[in-house]
DNA sequence: TATTGTTATACTCTATAACTATA
DNA sequence: TATAGTTATAGAGTATAACAATA
């Protein structure tokens, strides 16, 4: 009985949100849901989750680093960090390392198998962004990532 | 003393995240967490938030649609739509109009004031982004929309 | 039996204040 | 006095299960 009816809103139900689609914040937030379920499903591979593939792949990259830098580098509260500092160094990816000058302060540290696992993990986040957005050139990659990032970038100055 | 130490930093400071910047997924979420944050600041001027602002938007559009409709549309839960609706409902701003053909389901329709409220929030709305995305050229604007419309489609399919 | 709206609930994420130890 | 890390907590947002009314 709902048939017709459903054979019209089906035409139209991909355009439901079309008041929607012409905002750039809108298409972003739909894009990016979509890449986050992708993400989140591979780095649940790893045991990982986007944040703390972030936090441990920042860790990797600049060793020594502290908690508030990296709080502010990922754009989260301090507080928030501990806990996901507690898990990467429960799982011994991460140390604490005391510092010298100012004992107030902890160096964050990979371990080996942290390096290790931040190396595989980069690798199937590499991959699964290459396998998503194979429906865009490498030029129309390229694009997006410029824009995004030359948007960030002036807002931010 | 840590005046060094802290130039030191703050020429690479913009740059703790590069390990993340390279990925779309990462761009797009430090790019769309900007947009929110100002999205909501005009938003807040309205009383609305981003979802009751898309929700209102989309009942101004398709008046009569129902809450399966438009949770499915906004990709948010039946559940969580309930307080949502109950919330625009409150306001004024729309009804829960009874369908004589399935006494189930309530079509949503937009009040007067609905249709005023939502008319001002979309100029307030497009103001907004107009001037945030004023760093990008309208050409730009247009296939930063493009690719991530592009992709969104494609992925779905 | 299946669907619509609803309630209850739990889990994650995020934001804020206050504490400690250091500086 | 100010800062780094921590704790506690409250508020959003989100996901799931179960229910009543209706199909």
């Amino acid at each position: 009985m709902a048939e017709t009816e459903a054979a019209a809103t089906h035409d139209n139900a991909a355009g439901i949100d079309s008041p929607l689609t012409h905002y750039l914040g809108y298409a972003m937030k739909r894009a990016l849901s979509i890449v986050q379920a992708d993400l989140s499903r591979v780095l649940a591979g790893f045991g990982l989750r986007a944040v703390s593939f972030s936090a441990l792949s920042i860790i990797v990259a600049r060793p020594g680093l502290t908690q508030t830098q990296l709080a502010d580098a990922l754009q989260i509260e301090r507080s928030n960090l501990v806990t996901l500092i507690d898990e990467l160094a429960g799982r011994g990816l991460i140390v604490r390392a005391p510092v010298a000058q100012d004992r107030r302060r902890h160096a964050l540290m990979p371990t080996a198998s942290g390096k290790k696992l931040a190396a595989e993990a980069k690798e199937g986040v590499t991959a699964h962004e290459r396998a998503l957005f194979s429906c865009l050139t490498a030029q129309e990659q390229e694009d997006l990532r410029h824009m995004l990032t030359k948007f960030r970038q002036a807002v931010s100055a």
